[in-house]
RNA sequence: GGCGGCGUGGCCGAGUGGUUAGGCAACGGUCUGCAAAACCGUCUACCCCAGUUCAAUUCUGGGCGCCGCCUCCA
């Protein structure tokens, strides 16, 4: 059996069959860099980070693009409101952006591109769009001709007559059609422009993606990947200036989508003024849980990142990390721990289904625990077992596990230690109610004791 | 209004035409000075109504409800 996915074009599980056999190329729409990015918008960062990962771990060769949106509407806005240039608000902005992703443990892009660095790939395509009948010049902007596109919405499955009936928005007067959309935008005065063949301006946000993801990874690449909100329009007319500019098709083999991140029951956006800061979830709860909320669902739904989540992804954290510290180091993969790997692909080749995935994760925490309370660390079943944990959390959990295992237990401060034998002391002269009274000082200092069998435990908390 | 998705046990969340998801919570037990952790056991569901079928939670149709997109958005 083979990796299977969703793919949005038909709506329906596929076969994966790379562009060239054993290589994957894949372009994930990265954040427009104007602020903090919010937990949905790295629920699909941390999404798209397994993703490679298991790529990478079952054999393919991985190319993996992501972009930054450095220029923009509301990075200009936002430069205006604090009193900075665009470039140094995208500057500080995709720095934060950097910092967040990388403390989720999520692995760069073989190409972190920016939209500021590849203004002459999108000049190119726009000019090739007008040469060849499917965009037009308008007061020093040019716009993308959709009826020209007789293919234009079937990524999101509606038709211009649909999306006629629904309009909501005042056309800009230089538009032929309400739908045509912005390629090349006039610049205002004050605003970054570069020169082009009809004078000041910057790109559409659509053709940005359009241009990098075939400069670094040519027409018909494996997977371009983002959240169910950029279907319509950004991915509707990224495939349109793609495949007309180029008159190849298709430009992207499989379209993945990933579920938006609900708080209650409503989406978390901007817009709504609902949203979580990922760096402040990330202070407040750890990457490893936030990564684990991040996929505790399957991608494509959407996913809860209220109270009871935090809480059994706080659980099934610890459980992992408690074991890690107690289990020995992983060793040559055993006959069981290869049964437990089978099903952990044979979940994550249907489509990435992390939560059965994460199951049998806790499969094999249970196991090696069961293990350890009948015969101790020492049981030669436990390695091998391990080492299936071990590649397991490496794909879903990134790095992040093993930091956590390491620093999790850091240095208790001399006044814990001190308590702590205090505690020891007292237990063994049998004087509970002290022992009881240090362990509620110790509570209090956020360190949790526990008494195992082979001595006292400190977590702290 | 148009397009798409979803509705599973107290909760989160997979999945299947007839056979165990997994977790959290709860309860009982083992262990422990007591706890905690860990392990064992119990808890057995599939929105409603028709239809197809020997058999539907799973397929089809209708209904109700929820969500996303149609405007910037992961």
């Amino acid at each position: 059996m083979g990796l299977v996915v969703t793919n949005t074009l038909t709506r329906k599980k596929e076969d994966f069959v790379p562009r060239d056999e054993g290589k994957v190329s894949m372009y994930v729409c990265g954040p427009t860099v104007y602020g903090d990015i919010h937990v949905g918008n790295a629920r699909a960062m941390v999404v798209f980070d397994v993703i490679r990962r298991y790529l990478l771990w079952r054999g393919f060769d991985v190319t993996f693009v992501r972009n930054y949106t450095d220029v923009d509407d509301k990075i200009i806005a936002r430069a205006a409101e604090e009193g900075l240039s665009s470039e140094e608000v995208a500057f500080k902005y995709s720095a934060a952006f950097d910092e967040v992703v990388a403390s989720l443990g999520i692995a760069a892009p073989d190409h972190p591109v920016r939209a500021t660095e590849h203004i002459p790939d999108m000049v190119e395509m726009i000019q090739s769009l007008i040469e060849r009948g499917f965009a037009y010049e308008a007061g020093g902007s040019v716009w993308f001709a959709v009826d020209k596109f007789k293919d234009y919405g079937k990524l999101s499955g509606r038709t211009l007559a649909d999306m006629r009936a629904g309009e909501r928005v005042e056309p800009d007067p230089n538009k032929r059609q309400p739908l045509d959309f912005a390629v090349w935008k006039a610049a205002k005065p004050g605003e970054p422009a570069w020169d082009s063949p009809w004078g000041p301006g910057r790109p559409g946000w659509h053709i940005e993606c359009s241009a990098m993801s075939m400069r670094y990874l040519g027409t018909g690449f494996d997977i371009h990947g983002g959240g169910s909100d950029l279907v319509f329009p950004h991915h509707e007319n990224e495939i349109a200036q793609a495949e007309a500019a180029t008159g190849e098709k298709p430009f992207v083999r499989y379209w993945l989508h990933n579920g938006m991140v609900n708080m209650g029951n409503e989406k978390m956006s901007k817009s709504l003024g609902n949203l979580v800061l990922a760096k402040d979830l990330v202070a407040e709860v750890g990457p490893q849980v936030m990564r684990i909320m991040a996929i505790a669902g399957s991608y494509r739904s959407g996913v809860d990142f209220g109270e009871a989540s935090l809480e059994q992804a706080t659980r099934v954290s610890e459980r992992l990390d408690s074991f890690r510290r107690d289990a020995p180091a992983g060793g040559k993969l055993s006959e069981e721990g290869r049964q437990f790997l089978n099903r952990f692909t044979e979940a994550m080749d249907d489509d990435f289904n992390t939560p059965v995935a994460l199951g049998t994760m806790q499969e094999i925490i249970r196991r090696g625990n069961t293990l350890m309370g009948t015969s101790g660390p020492d049981d030669p079943q436990l390695p091998g077992l391990v080492e299936a944990l071990d590649e397991i959390t490496g794909v879903l959990v990134g790095p992040v596990a093993h930091a956590q295992a390491e620093g999790g237990s850091d240095s208790p401060t001399a006044k814990i230690e001190e308590l702590v034998e205090q505690r020891d002391r007292a237990r063994k002269e049998k004087d509970f109610g002290r022992a009881d009274a240090i362990r509620d000082q110790l509570k209090q200092l956020g360190v949790v004791v526990e008494d195992t069998p082979q001595g006292t435990r400190v977590v702290s908390s």
